[in-house]
DNA sequence: ATAGCACCTGTAACCGTTTACAGAAAGGAT
DNA sequence: ATCCTTTCTGTAAACGGTTACAGGTGCTAT
């Protein structure tokens, strides 16, 4: 009796199959699935009487069985250094849009920016099944690629672009971005900068802004500080220029969330900005173009890089299209958060 | 020749199947595949041969084929109105993180609020394999719960605490926390306050914040604005109160977002917070610490909410543990955009 | 009457693994 | 020499669908 129960109870919790629809229905599972996937060679008759079972059973198709049928999921595996951040929400926001509207979903893994982390991750998702990898910038364990290239899964890099790159880049020159951002500075008479960035150690892109900003020239001191990516970062940075004895005139912070926090805490300590402290930013978060002053930044099209790289993905997943890489442009976005420094005298600004 | 070629291509194209290693090694499939799972019983000397093949082949295992025979992937489906918004994403960092230690992966889809789209997006995560469903709230399509039931997942409803829902819900007490915010104001001698809230249409977290903040009674004027989810919307609504001829001395934001953007515009029209408004919001996101003034707030426990979720899934997926509804505890961080409002003499503040 | 055709439906192979079960080989005990 | 273990390996049946192919109808055209 208690074996009766339990042997029932097992029988119960046992998925519905299409063979108990087809049994049910009385036809062979040949033509319940037929029905399922709406073959037009059915007669009205049995099709009538195979929904009437599949509702009455509750059934649900096995997506995996169809799956591996059909050869092959439908899921697509982006692997970001962290969600939290909201460059990355907003690329994956459109990414995960794309995606959908191409009948994809998103896998999606974090890695706390450690590239162990990151092919452990990356495995994960492609034993999940994800036919194609997202991953950003073009710093990797060297396996991560071979791995991928086991599954017949295609990767991705994106935040980066890179002609050369042994992977297809769908991003932005970061070198040239953070040139620009120096420019900007330089054409204002700005000399005295101090550039604030992320860690840099796994970061290519962070080491490429950084470059294409002191590769601006023409500029008389330039101190780099790196510190935390967050808001938090940018309060100790910003602690810590205010500490020194000679003050730079303007922050060139490589992340909008540092530059906020760099802005809260330079006005905390009295300052008045732009007038006390030029501040440019890069990103584009969405309380940059209403804050207090309003920040200039370097916006970055991460909707459009998600959409892109999306794109690219879908077209070579369903036709094989090679997936080529994308050079995404960023542009300045002036406002007012930065202003000549006080002591520039028309004369001294040089133009170029 | 040409016929040739192509069946080559196509050849090559094809996966490396275990048959294929099993083949090459002169084994069974069988052996292949014990191998492939580290079982005990293989002679080193075959394993040896096989894991040589494997190598040589560069053969990885078909997720799909692995996951249908094991009878399940370790997917679990998360719907979100959008990532955009920092308190989402942390949820997920931390729901995913703690996916990942239990060997699951996080599929995630948004639904920009939308219920209907919501319902769909649910569909074809259950399709793609989700195991479980994570939802917000409890507004919802009611054909989800059905639904998801049909594919023997179950669904939990976060960000809310319901113990008679029909969901396990875990999350907090909007209705408490709207509360509290509103007695913090009144504790301070506040009278005439806005409420600033997102669109409370699909949202019965946002429902529920209000009407705990409404309940809390002893305010003489309260005044109501919905305006859009983002910093943008609290500019917005920060314009028009300040277009108001009789102004309220304090705003209850009911989220972070809308806390800064209102931050932002008030300053921006000259006032001096919080001296003379002071500004409470809800969320916990990084900058609210560190923002000018340092934002008062009700922090939620998205971190935890995303550790608990995550955990009571993986224990029903396990072992079949019910997934318990869990009453997370919010707590209010007084800082230092709140104060007394300047007409509030000692006497006047009536204390409860 | 019969060939030809369209329309349905069933049989069975297949997708790529895992695993219960059975059998073979080898070694030790009697 | 025989029997019993132990250790390894292979056969074959799942898992839950899809689909090529082969019929079996009933109808029309000759």
């Amino acid at each position: 009796m208690a074996e009766r129960t339990s042997l029932q109870s097992r029988q119960s919790s046992r998925r519905v199959t299409l063979r108990d629809v087809a049994r049910e229905a009385g036809v062979s599972v040949a033509t319940a699935s037929r029905v399922l996937n709406g073959s037009p060679s059915v007669s009205p008759a049995t099709r009538e009487d195979v929904l009437r079972v599949i509702a009455e059973l509750e059934f649900a198709p096995d997506p995996l069985a169809r799956a591996l049928s059909a050869g092959g999921t439908n899921t697509v595996g982006a692997v970001i250094p962290t969600i939290n951040h909201a460059i990355f929400a907003a690329f994956l926001e459109a990414l995960e849009a794309r995606l959908d509207a191409n009948g994809y979903c998103l896998l999606m893994a974090t890695t706390g920016m450690d590239q162990r982390v990151e092919l452990e991750r990356a495995r994960s998702l492609l034993e999940m099944g994800a036919r194609a990898l997202i991953v950003t910038g073009l710093d990797h364990e060297p396996e991560l690629t071979a791995m991928a290239k086991r599954f017949g899964a295609p990767v991705v890099a994106t935040s980066i672009y890179e002609a050369s790159a042994p992977l297809p880049t769908i991003g932005y020159d970061n070198t040239d971005l953070g040139r620009q951002a120096m420019r900007h500075l330089l054409d204002l008479g700005h000399r005295d900068v101090a550039l604030v960035s992320g860690p840099t150690a796994q970061n290519d892109r962070a080491r490429f802004r950084i470059r294409g900003a002191e590769s601006a020239g023409g500029v008389r001191s330039l101190r780099t500080i790196e510190t935390e990516l967050s808001v938090g970062g940018g309060v100790a940075a910003a602690k810590r220029i205010l500490g020194w004895e000679r003050r730079p005139t303007a922050l060139l912070c490589v992340t909008d969330l540092v530059a906020l926090g760099a802005m809260f805490e330079l006005q905390r300590s009295g300052l008045l900005l732009p007038r006390d402290m030029s501040v440019i930013g890069f990103d584009h978060i969405s309380w940059s173009e209403h804050s207090h002053p309003r920040l200039t930044c370097i916006s970055l099209p991460v909707a459009a890089m998600g959409q892109e790289s999306a794109q690219a993905i879908c077209n070579f997943l369903t036709d094989g299209t090679p997936i080529p890489s994308v050079r995404l442009q960023g542009e300045i976005n002036v406002r007012g958060s930065t202003c000549r420094p006080p002591q520039a005298t028309k004369s001294s600004v040089q133009p170029h």
